[in-house]
Parts: structure tokens; sequence; C-alpha cells
DNA sequence: AGTAAAATATGATATATATCATAGAAATGA
DNA sequence: TCATTTCTATGATATATATCATATTTTACT
């Protein structure tokens, strides 16, 4: 069993607030495990009774609709952790999470991390804080979809997926996510999603080749917003 | 200055796990304050420094959208704290709020609320859910404005002010919105938010006299959702 | 009470976006 | 390597919703 001391995801997520005993407490009390591209990590309704620790890989978290459409409310890449607002409320979790690419997670017991609630306060607050901004975003999501244009949520996602995963070699998104999940994050058909993307090729904004795409010309990317 | 012991807010909100002698001190350190229907309690940006308890009335909390409109994100009624996001964060606010009723509101500052989280688990783990219902409920609102379409928001949203703020001895809703304050909820055009209710009476699942609505088919309403 | 301002209502029209249909390209698997 | 499925692309069309215009009603003000 490999140690937490080091790990990537103590180095950015609320454990940065453990001390070394915590930690090795939590190096013997977690498990590790491997999950593949477009695994299911936990779904929707589910107990899930602790919480995942991204060591490596990114995935999609997201929610059913009504009208049967999946819609991706937050992506999480490694150093975050997954599963902490429905260990706080002791309730299922309200989205699922799927591979984007293989991952690496631990999985910690939420007896352990209640522990820690209760003896070490940095944590407590680590952890609230990072609700906190999720919840900020969600706010500013939420006013995105109710006032936003299609076009400007397709602009501004293809910048937050550059700003947040950066780019290949060949100055591409690094990121590799399907039309249709593209489509399910900015909450549009896919069909619209491809054709604005077609849009912003033919305006020199982005470049397509097969399914990579290319960021052109930011500012007035930018601008759109 | 009145005591917090008996307050409305401290039997509702996360306050709840204050003890006599940290209740005494609140008492003391509070500020109180009357706010008219239409004012701003603070805005999008600001610095406030502590939380406000809702002691009587609702306000809504919004945010300003780049196209000039403003979305309400969250309506806040009495027994809620307000600001407690931000206030973790270390922030601006990112959110306005704004009386719809006349109201009744104290202040806390800051320095005397992070006292109660060091020293109190119970009321930390209260904050903490709260936020963390905040958050189950900003993700899914951003699913409904992304995923459903305007009649579905608004049968849901009309359905939602019943149930939270109750009706009027003759049936109709006790909240009083104006329609464009119903159509910023819903996230569409005040136009086509006064067209839908005039279709939903039509169809005679509401009834509109003046501007009070009162809600005639709840099944079929929830059967739209 | 009387007037100005704001809110509600409704029609006409424009526009964005969804849906349906089809075809080609790319990925996957035996 | 070929076949099957999934993904991408684009056209045609339908539909929901926004916008502009105007009238009526309600509210607020002095």
């Amino acid at each position: 069993m490999s140690k937490c001391e080091q790990c990537i995801v103590r180095e950015f997520s609320s454990l940065k607030a453990l001390n070394k005993d915590e930690l090795v407490k939590l190096a013997e009390c977690k498990t590790s495990r491997l999950v593949k591209k477009g695994e299911i990590i936990f779904e929707e309704g589910e107990n899930v009774n602790g919480i995942f620790c991204v060591k490596d890989g990114v995935c999609k978290l997201t929610k059913l609709s009504p009208n049967g459409k999946d819609h991706i409310v937050k992506l999480v890449t490694k150093g975050e952790l997954l599963g902490q607002r429905s260990m706080i409320s002791d309730e299922p979790v309200n989205l699922s999470a799927v591979a984007l690419e293989d991952m690496q997670v631990c999985f910690i017991p939420k007896s352990e991390i209640m522990g820690f609630f209760d003896k070490n306060n940095q944590f407590s607050m680590n952890v609230m804080r990072t609700i906190c901004g999720d919840l900020k975003e969600a706010d500013s999501q939420m006013v995105n979809m109710a006032q936003k244009t299609v076009k400007e949520r397709l602009a501004e996602t293809l910048l937050y997926l550059q700003d947040t995963f950066g780019k290949n070699e060949d100055g591409s998104l690094k990121i590799q996510l399907t039309r249709d999940e593209l489509a399910s994050m900015i909450g549009t058909a896919t069909e619209s999603c491809i054709r604005l993307l077609s849009d912003f090729n033919k305006l020199g904004l982005i470049e397509l080749k097969g399914k990579k795409i290319t960021l052109k010309n930011i500012a007035q990317l930018k601008k759109m917003i």
C-alpha cells in the first residue's frame, strides 16, 4: 500500500491540512483503484460512504435530467476530491462520476474522514472553502445557462478547457471530449454544438482536425462571452 | 437590544448549535436593522464581513449577467442566514440581496462567527450542511436551466413558491413577485413569462386576478415538470 | 383626486435552437 | 482486415423563445 505523504492529492486538496500521524492512518485505511476510461466511479442515487481522491486522470460529474439527457455539471481532475458534499449531507450522491481518461483514485471511508472533521479544524475549513468555491461556481453556471446564448457558452467552455487542462504540443486542447460531451457541458443539442464549432472554424476562431480542437483566436473568443 | 435565545433564526438555522453563553455573546455584538421592500441589503462585489440573520420577511439573491439582466438565484426567508459563503471564502459576496417585503435582519460581525467555528464543532457542521444543501440545489437548478423548457420551469417555480411560502386565505400565492421577477427566476424574457402565465390561465392550470396567482390544478402542473 | 410612472397584456415578427434525416469519417472489436 | 458501431457533419424544417411595438391596467406620488 502506497503512502499518502507525497501524493498529489494531498498537495492540492483539503488534505494538505493533515499532519504526519493522520496521513499514516489515512494510508492504512484507504483503498486504491484503477478506473478505465468510460468506467463509472459512482452513480446518482448511490450511497458512497466516503470520498475519492483523484490521483490521476479526469472525470465528469453528470446529472440526469428528466428529459433523459445527461448534463455535465463539473470536470474533476487530479489533486481533487470527490463525494464530499454527499458525505457531509449524509445523503446519496446527487451526481454520477464517469472517467474521461484512465484514472487512478483512492477511496477513504467516511468514518476516517469524519474523525478529521472533529479533530482538525484546518481540515474542516479547507473542505468548507472548497465547497463554497463549488457553490459560487454553480451559481455562476446557473446564470450562464439561464442568460447566455449557446454560442457564448461554447466560447466560454472552450477557453475554460484550455485554461484548466492545457494544450498538446500541436496546440490542440489536451482534454478530449466528444462533441456529445461538449454539448452536454454547455447545455445544447449535439448537432447544435457541432454546427457552432463548424461556424467557429469557418470564422478562424478555432481549427478542427478530426476531433482535435485548437483555439486560434483567444482574444476574439473572449470578446464573445 | 433584544435577546437571541428565542429568535426564530436561532430555531431554524445553524445557530441552533450555540449554547446559552454563546447566544448571550451574540446578542451583545449583533446589530438589528429594518429593511424596506426594495431596499438593498448588500450588493455583488461588496465586502460584507459578517452574516445576516433574516428574522422576518423575504429577500431575493440576484446575480447580474453580462447581458445586463438580473437573475434570481435564490429566495431567502425568515429563519435563514445570509452571506455565509462569502464569509467562509473570505471574498466579496457574489450575489446581491434585495428585500421583497419589509424585513427585519440582524448583522453579526465575522470575528464573532469565526470564533464559533473554532470552538463549536456542531455549529461548523450545521453551516457545512447548509452550504452543501445550497450546492446540491444549485447543481439541480443549473441542469434545469440547461435542459428544461421555459414552460416546465414556470410550472416548477409556481409549485415551489406555493410549497415554500404558502397561500393566502383566497388561495393565491402568498409571496408577491412581479412578472419581471418571476421571469428572472425562471430565466426568460418578461413577455414570455406573462404569455405563458396567460396560457396556463386559459388551460385552467392557474387563475390570474390582477397580479395575484392562484394554482388551480396542482396535479397537472406537477405532470408538466 | 389626478397625473405620471410602472407593470401587465397581447400581437407581429425575428431569431436561436431543436429535431429529423442522411451521409461520411473514425474508432472498435472479432 | 473487414465489419459494425459510434462519432462527426450538414441540410431541411419545426419550434420555442426573444424582441419590438402598442394598449391597457395598476400602482405610486404630490
